[in-house]
RNA sequence: GGGGCGGUGGCGAAAUGGCAGACGCAGCGGACUUAAAAUCCGCUGGGGUGAUCCCCGUGUGGGUUCGAGUCCCACCCGCCCUACCA
């Protein structure tokens, strides 16, 4: 028998690769590297490790990079195509505090494992590259970045970052003088201070203030049954943790923090220049939530304090008939009058007590309580009250707002529940205010809205035009909204009430975590508060060696933080410089941190000296960066927007050569499955579910199909080396990209992988005779109709590959496969082709048949086939058509035909004349080479 | 509440505004076989019809166009993101 034999064939080309090096990537000056061809980064969201393994859902974008690493090498790229593991992390650390193992162990294991898993698809990764952020060598880099960090400051002047020694040199010289809050501002600027007036401790906050990594007092998410504080990003809408679900408490702690707020503009603004999804690029925008506006100061009436508020409608100004503060805001306690204290205390210990879950559920009803304060509106003068209400978030603006309940709906309800005065400042439209109108049963027209705006069910929060709103020096009556803005903005400025501000809603990022297994932060603390960086010579600082790694989880909210580092041995947390005693930092960094910058390290994962080397880098990253990135969609926001702020931080220092570090992003769709629940509602295995009459059967009994994730919890878990056992890896490869588009989610069927199975065997059988195993290929040109078709075939799966349109590729190539069936020899002019538009889907059997046809060397470096355009076109067409949009007929013409040649042979055929039946022809479309419509009267 | 993506045969899916359903699965019929498997050939959206041909058909309702699965408007359903962000 000489049938298709996946198992030997799969087996010998792997281990040929292997021992070739065959997928080792030469670098820049390199025995062997070829300056003359272009460059392709084709890399792939490298995996976290995890102990359960892969299934056949998570290779899906592997084996579409495979296909580009592989056709892009063929097509005469120097392609870098790297793989390695996110191994520090959560998941990690509990399994090893469950099983009693360390960490380390169990990563080490759970990598092995994937490895082997990945290996058994032929991937074409340069495994000499393979990189692990949680050995040293490369987290010492990790570290050395952080340094980066910790030594650079945000220059507002040149926009961007720049190192902290400037920052002194420039103080020192005037450049900048210091605000109250620490804050850079111009020398003419009153509130500033001149750098020779502060003291060496005021100068030391100052610039510690500037830093892009810094410590700071901030009201974190504490999660006290992981027994660590979380970022934002890892809290759910639920307030909860995204891992595990557990409840998640807001409270202030000294934490470190990286000044992403500074790149906000040039992260929101680069995304123009970026080819990535347009949602991904929406979730980014959303994320980072620009908003213009101004600040206005408004007097609190009877003190010398000021409430500084951040509104994106400054022209209602005149409407602010009451203040909110949030319940966390530092003025609170000073503003409370004695006999306002009781409610408001027991409202702000209420509002602490809350978690982020149960104030969500309330969220629909007001809450709040009258501090007693007053203050002054700027515009109006009138004297409105002060409130706490937890509807307005310290986190965002400035923890404070005008309340304009006339045009707000947040402020509407809060006026309504506590009886607030409600005025309308912008004129609505004639529309809104009839269609209001109707609803509230009032009588309508511009002088009942503004006599009884209160009646109306909502307020109006669109655009509109100015009225009761003039002061002696500043008028908006009778401006349009946009306006209306200009002017106020303009006189707030000019009488130093206020000025025109865009705000963020991205925050910072909390970059402290209360866990063993991530990287140590190169920190230490010296005993008078003194922080000092770890001389980068003495990286990396590894972890300490502990038996007890377990983070202390509590169910007491208040109970504080204990990292696992304080266990840590004296020897290792202890360190003595010049006599001087310092404790490490006994933080971690968050498991982002090692996935920041891994796409660099590929580029040299070697180099001792440095974290990539300056010419390798500009050779792989020139261009945009990495050329095609493929992850899921998962990591939109977090993981792409820390790495897109590293590198542009890198870039700012000169370590990178490019402002963007992903020029082309693409996310893969998921592989779902069904799965099954009995009458109980429990899961069945689902290979053991039958399929009759369009109803589901287990062992008999009837069972309910559901739709989701493939996972071990739902019985319906189909593992990769299944599917090589049976039908073998190209076939796995072929059958998931045949699947569908690569950015769906589609269903696995295993039943329908004969399909692509019986395509692979009919390709064996065309070159390959099954009787004798000789080979079916003769040197002899093809048939003219033949030869047409596989130059079609050649244009056609060029084009899809170059869009990642895999499945159509695999469809022309059955669709020609298919053709050479009934031939009795098959010509060598097409059999090369063939094999070689094979080699990036199905490498196994491409080489095995390459070798065949008497190829000393892999196929995978031999040139993509060409096509001739000449032989796309027909001699005659066919061309449809149409009477009155409706298909009525073809006609074959020749391909030279124009337009009134084809319409003269059109409306010269019988069967077109019968169906215009004798009507007039008012009209006759032509489109050339396709199809005719006529228009009859 | 806001935003995004999608809805095409029994199933997965194709289709630069130009023959809807390529290709595959499943199903039906046939060839080969003692038989089965494998393989090969044919049919396969629905309805009517002797052939032939006709009518209907891309979630629903409108619109633009000689022509709409594709573009526009409104709505229904599903999935995802986000959510008191001032």
């Amino acid at each position: 028998m000489h049938a298709y034999d996946f198992r030997v064939i799969e087996r010998k080309w792997q281990a040929y690769w292997a021992d070739r090096q065959t997928f080792r990537t030469p670098d820049p000056g390199e025995p062997g590297f070829d300056a003359g061809r272009p460059k392709s980064y084709v890399l792939d969201m490298f995996p976290y490790p995890s102990g359960k393994g892969l299934h056949i859902g998570h290779p899906l974008g592997y084996i579409a990079t495979d296909i580009v690493a592989r056709y892009r090498r063929m097509r005469g790229f120097n392609v870098l195509h790297p793989m390695g593991f996110d191994a520090f992390g959560l998941p990690a650390e509990q399994f090893a505090v469950e099983h009693n193992v360390h960490p380390r162990i169990t990563t080490e294991r759970n990598i092995e494992t994937m490895v082997g898993q990945l290996k058994l698809l032929g991937l074409s990764y340069d495994w000499d590259r393979a990189i692990q952020t949680t050995d040293p060598a490369y987290y010492r880099w990790t570290q050395w970045i952080f340094l980066q960090l910790y030594a650079s400051w945000f220059d507002p002047a040149a926009g961007r970052a720049r190192p902290v020694d400037d920052l002194t040199a420039e103080l020192a010289a005037g450049r900048w003088h210091v605000a109250a809050g620490g804050a850079l501002v111009l020398p003419g600027d009153p509130e500033g201070r001149p750098w020779a007036d502060l003291d060496p401790a005021a100068r030391r906050a100052a610039v510690d203030g500037q830093r892009l990594a810094y410590l700071a007092e901030v009201p974190v998410n504490w999660c006290p049954a992981l027994g660590t504080v979380l970022a934002n990003e890892e809290v759910t809408s639920e307030g909860r943790s995204e891992r595990g679900n557990f409840p998640v408490y807001r409270r202030p702690l000294r934490q470190w923090m990286l000044r992403i707020t500074a790149y906000a503009e040039r992260l929101l603004a680069d995304l123009d220049d970026v080819d990535w999804p347009e949602p991904v690029k929406l979730m980014q925008r959303n994320w980072i939530g620009r908003s213009t506006g101004a600040h206005v100061d408004f007097p609190v009436d009877g003190t010398d304090a000021v409430i500084t508020v951040f509104t994106t409608r400054p022209d209602t100004l005149f409407g602010a008939t009451y203040m909110v503060l949030s319940p966390e805001h530092p003025l609170v306690d000073r503003l409370t009058t004695p006999d306002r204290r009781a409610e408001v205390d027991a409202y702000r210990a209420a509002a602490a007590g809350r978690t982020e879950i149960e104030r969500q559920a309330e969220a629909k009803v007001k809450t709040g309580a009258f501090t007693g304060a007053h203050a002054v509106n700027p515009a109006s003068g009138e004297r409105i009250p002060i409130w706490i209400a937890d509807y307005v978030l310290m986190g965002y603006g400035t923890g404070a707002i005008m309340a304009v309940p006339g045009h707000d709906g947040r402020d509407f309800d809060f006026a309504r529940a506590f009886g607030l005065p409600i005025v309308a400042v912008v004129r609505p439209d004639d529309a809104w205010l009839a269609e209001q109108a109707a609803v509230a049963g009032r009588p309508g027209g511009l002088g009942d809205y503004l006599a009884h705006i209160a009646e109306y069910p909502e307020p109006f929060t669109g655009a509109g035009v100015g009225v009761n709103s003039a002061n002696a020096e500043v008028s908006l009556d009778g401006l349009a909204t946009a306006d209306a803005k200009r002017a106020i903005t303009a006189w707030l400025a000019a009488s130093g009430r206020g000025r025109a501000h865009v705000q963020y809603k991205l925050r910072d990022w909390l970059f402290s975590r209360q866990r063993y297994w991530g990287e140590p932060f190169p920190i230490l603390h010296g005993p008078d508060g003194e922080i000092r960086p770890v001389d980068a010579a003495d990286l990396p600082v590894t972890l300490p060696d502990m038996d007890d790694f377990q983070p202390e989880g509590s169910d007491d909210p208040d109970a504080p933080p204990r990292p696992p580092f304080g266990r840590a041995p004296e020897a290792w947390r202890r360190v003595t410089i010049d006599g001087r005693a310092y404790e490490r930092e006994l933080n971690t960094m968050p498991n982002w941190a090692g996935s920041c910058w891994y796409y660099l390290r590929f580029i040299d994962p070697h180099n001792a000296d440095a974290l990539v080397d300056p010419a390798r880098e500009r050779y792989w990253m020139a261009g945009h960066g990495v050329d095609l990135y493929v992850g899921g969609v998962e990591h939109a926001v977090l993981h792409l927007l820390y790495a897109r702020f590293w590198h542009k931080v890198l870039y700012d220092l000169g370590h990178v050569s490019t402002p963007e570090p992903f020029g082309r992003l693409f996310n893969q769709g998921y592989i779902q499955a069904y799965a099954y629940t009995d009458r109980r509602g429990v899961y069945v295995p689902a290979d053991e579910v039958e399929e009759r009459d369009g109803a589901f059967f287990h062992a008999g009994e009837p069972v309910r199909r559901e739709y989701g994730k493939m996972g071990k919890s739902l019985k319906n878990m189909v593992t990769p080396e299944d599917i090589v056992e049976r039908y073998g890896c190209d076939t796995l490869r072929l059958y998931e990209m045949y699947l569908g588009p690569l950015d769906a989610s589609k269903p696995w069927s295993t039943r329908d992988i004969v399909g692509v199975s019986r395509f692979l065997n009919r390709v064996w059988r065309a070159f390959v005779d099954e009787a004798t195993g000789d080979l079916r290929v003769v040197d002899a040109p093809a048939g003219a109709d033949l030869e047409r078709a596989l130059h079609r075939t050649i244009a056609k799966v060029t084009d899809d590959l170059d869009g990642l349109r895999f499945n159509t590729a695999i469809a022309a190539l059955i669709e020609l496969t298919n053709a050479l069936t009934a031939l009795d020899a098959l010509p060598r002019p097409v059999a090369a082709p063939l094999c070689l538009m094979l080699a990036p889907l199905a490498p196994h059997l491409a080489e095995e048949l390459w070798q065949r046809l008497g190829h000393a060397e892999s196929i995978a470096y031999a040139p993509w086939p060409a096509y001739d355009p000449a032989l796309l076109v027909e001699d005659a067409v066919e061309v449809v058509v149409q009477v009155l949009g409706k298909v009525r007929g073809r006609v074959v013409v020749p391909a030279g035909f124009d337009a009134a040649a084809v319409e003269a042979a059109v409306l010269a055929d019988d069967r077109i004349r019968a169906h215009i039946a004798g009507r007039p022809v008012r009209k006759v479309v032509v489109v050339p080479g396709k199809l005719v419509n006529i228009v009859t009267g």
